[in-house]
DNA sequence: GTAATTTATGAAGGATCATTCAGCTTTGGA
DNA sequence: TCCAAAGCTGAATGATCCTTCATAAATTAC
């Protein structure tokens, strides 16, 4: 694994220009491109450069090393994913526990199979890179809100919510990951969609405390 | 991605004599411990061979490329765990489904963490490699395993055995891969088993047709 | 005992590739 | 218009490392 430090991965220089934006976005987008046809293994400096249309020379003058540049793309895409999640959790905050369920697990989802092509490159990335600390947190922080969506349940409440949301976490992500590697044989996504939203939900009833009916 | 041919990946030559025995399986053992203390990124195969206390040459007549030696270590770990729980499960052939769902859980769980550091080292060569065959003949094994395991299930039915067994083992494996990365911080193992243990069934008593009581 | 076969050696070849840097071009403000 | 700062270039460097092959040792068969 590819031991660097955190120092050595930020950028070397901020971009102030436009033309500057421009590059940076380019070279991300072409790393993905190198990602996707050639795989991690043969992506080198010079063919994402070329691929981008700059010189690696401009390429060495936001990433310091060819790591720092893995290393932000990633943190972009699980950014993204995470906020998204977010998002739709927080749009249903308070509901029923049957509700929160089934919103968890369309927004997890949607938001891994939004482009499930670079999905499949990042990981690739993810793992092969020294990003424990990147993927942790990652984890950490998806885990936080479903923990924060259960304990906002209107009609129950949880022993465990962390043993509860990491359990979570962990399912949604190894469906997705499922799903993702999938191919037109055996059961369609649709089905298997339904199939994990029958088990989280029947999860979160098995584990909820329901509060007493007032009469 | 390294793409290699199931050609190329075939062992050059068969041992005969006991020492060649010998000698690819200090090969296997030392490439597990150079995934382990310098990841896959630093594996060479110079590395390789010192630790086994042999020299490159000798490791080339076992393995054609570098590729065919992970190839190799890849097979035989996913085949030992799939061995396991196949034969965990054929133990609880035909029992009541909370029984078949606790013991599935264990096997697997017990499978994956009895040497966590080997299997996060295999993880890592699964994703970079080009592995896709191999992976996904792994979790088509286990699912076929589990699916019969359904289908023998003494006090129920299922209507999409297949859609099910897809999903369970989705869920044992992100869950055995969220517990492999976790620390000593946040639930322990025990809880996090329970926890799954507690999803898996109420998600087949949830899927499950119950067969009329007699009477 | 010896020929045939299997196994082991490791220096050298050759290819790839991350990274640098000295000099060039473009931009935006004064 | 002019210039300082920002941006860009890409050949050259140096390091790594996979793979080969001519040779030698060990083992087995007869």
């Amino acid at each position: 694994m590819a031991r660097t430090t955190g120092e050595q991965l930020k950028v070397r220089k901020t971009p102030h220009q436009a033309r500057a934006h421009a590059t940076v976005d380019a070279i991300f987008e072409a790393t993905v491109q190198v990602l996707l046809s050639d795989g991690l293994a043969h992506l080198t400096t010079t063919r994402v450069a070329e691929r981008a249309g700059v010189s690696v020379g401009t390429m060495y003058q936001y990433f310091p090393q060819k790591h720092s540049l893995l290393f932000a793309l990633l943190q972009r895409h699980m950014d993204a994913i995470s906020d998204e999640v977010a998002a739709a959790c927080a749009r249903c905050h308070g509901e029923t526990i049957e509700i929160i369920s089934d919103t968890l697990v369309d927004a997890f989802l949607d938001a891994k199979t939004r482009d499930v092509e670079a999905a499949r490159a990042l990981h690739v990335v993810a793992v092969e890179l020294d990003t424990d600390d990147l993927v942790g947190e990652f984890a950490r922080r998806n885990q936080a809100t479903i923990r924060e969506l259960l304990n906002s349940a209107s009609n129950a409440s949880f022993d465990d919510p962390e043993a509860i949301a990491l359990t979570l976490r962990a399912t949604l992500a190894g469906m997705a990951r499922a799903m993702m590697r999938r191919g037109t044989t055996g059961p369609d996504l649709n089905t298997l969609r339904r199939e994990l939203q029958s088990m989280c939900r029947a999860y979160l009833i098995a584990r909820a405390i329901f509060a007493k009916v007032e009469g």
